[in-house]
DNA sequence: CAAGTGAATGTTTTGTTGAATATTTACTCG
DNA sequence: CGAGTAAATATTCAACAAAACATTCACTTG
């Protein structure tokens, strides 16, 4: 039988196969629906909207990449710190891939945090979880003694802002993003105090360091 | 006598005039040379184009900041550490209350960072520069013992960005501004270790953070 | 009545065209 | 020539009509 939630799931399928072939602006309902077998009205049926529709697929591909981000944090045998540094890492990775390559998402992304602000906050609270969740083991274990750590995850999570979304906020290379995330999260680890951003592995030619680019303004 | 520099300065003036008090869209090139008595022609003799003018102007303006900063640090009696805290409160509230007052301005640094890209990286080498200079003198009172001064000046700035334009990154009110870049501050100066974010000033009630918003996607 | 239709409706986007306006050029003046 | 002008040109903007589209609704259909 074809209950309710087998028509969305369809539905999310074909938008999801539109929206990532040609585009959010560049898919209509119509099209949608016809490839539902269905007229464009009876979407209404099932989502308030076309905005809705992308959000819903939007926030399966957020909650998809936040598992993702989950397992890393699984891995055995690896203190707090490096935890958190994989956990950065990764993250960074991952959404810088997801955009870099496809245009498509990429204006999903746009079009989504410009009309649903709370979209990009419900990931961000996921994801200060996760932080939360490597503090506290981090103090379990007796490595850290934080005192405030809903606090101190959204500290960090403010200070690696630039490395969230990249293309949002700068354009730098991806190998540049790296050293950068590196040296941050060490003086976020270890403080001023520590030699300041530690720079255990030889940074590359100094040619090659083109300053930072603000972006998107 | 008028030499070529004298020009340009009235010119620079007039134009700023109109660009603060009409905004850069709404202003011509016919007004500003008018207001110089002169025709339009001959401002491309001084400037290679409109949006020239409002770069010599902002680059200015952006030189005049770094200067009321450079005050900041010569404050005497402070600890590095004191003085970085300084320097970045001072850096924050300065543009944040030029952009959210002056729509005029905002308008015009949205072009020029749109239009001139180069432009953001120049002042923000001299904020660079600024906080080596801090770092530097934390070195030598001993406060500090940082290897690459340069480099973790970048590594604060980078974390810090956040901070740096608010109004581009992030809808925050001032207050919640305020209050993140204190906790961000302490974590670099003095890591993970110390407490985590360390929460000296209790937290305001639960019910007004707001979480983060992105803007300007 | 639940599922669906397709025409009707209002909003957004797209094109287009004329007017503004940035920029260039050919020229004047001292 | 150096300083400047004013007309010529090219680009950008604004307004408005047409088309496309999202959304709604009165209406099947099983």
């Amino acid at each position: 039988m074809l209950c309710k939630d087998t028509v969305r799931g369809n539905i999310l399928e074909a938008a999801k196969k539109r929206f990532t072939h040609y585009g959010y602006a560049k898919t209509t309902m119509a099209e949608i629906a016809a490839d539902c077998n269905m007229s464009p009205g009876n979407l209404y049926r099932y989502f308030p909207g076309k905005l809705d529709i992308a959000e819903a697929i939007s926030t399966e591909a957020g909650e998809a990449a936040i598992s993702k981000l989950r397992e890393v944090l699984r891995r055995p045998g690896r203190s707090a710190r490096e935890r958190l540094r994989d956990f950065c890492f990764a993250d960074m990775r991952l959404t810088y891939e997801q955009l870099e390559f496809d245009k498509q998402i990429y204006e999903m992304a746009r079009v989504i945090s410009m009309e649903r602000p709370q979209f990009a906050n419900r990931i961000l609270a996921l994801h200060r979880a996760l932080l939360s969740e490597i503090l506290a083991a981090g103090n379990a274990s007796g490595e850290f003694s934080i005192e405030d750590v809903v606090f101190t995850a959204e500290m960090l999570q403010s200070a690696t802002m630039k490395f969230r979304y990249p293309q949002l906020h700068s354009k730098l290379s991806y190998d540049r993003l790296e050293r950068e995330l590196e040296g941050v999260l060490h003086l976020l680890l270890n403080g001023l105090d520590d030699g300041g951003a530690g720079r255990e592995v030889p940074r590359k030619a100094q040619e090659s360091q083109k300053p930072d680019t603000l972006v998107s303004l």
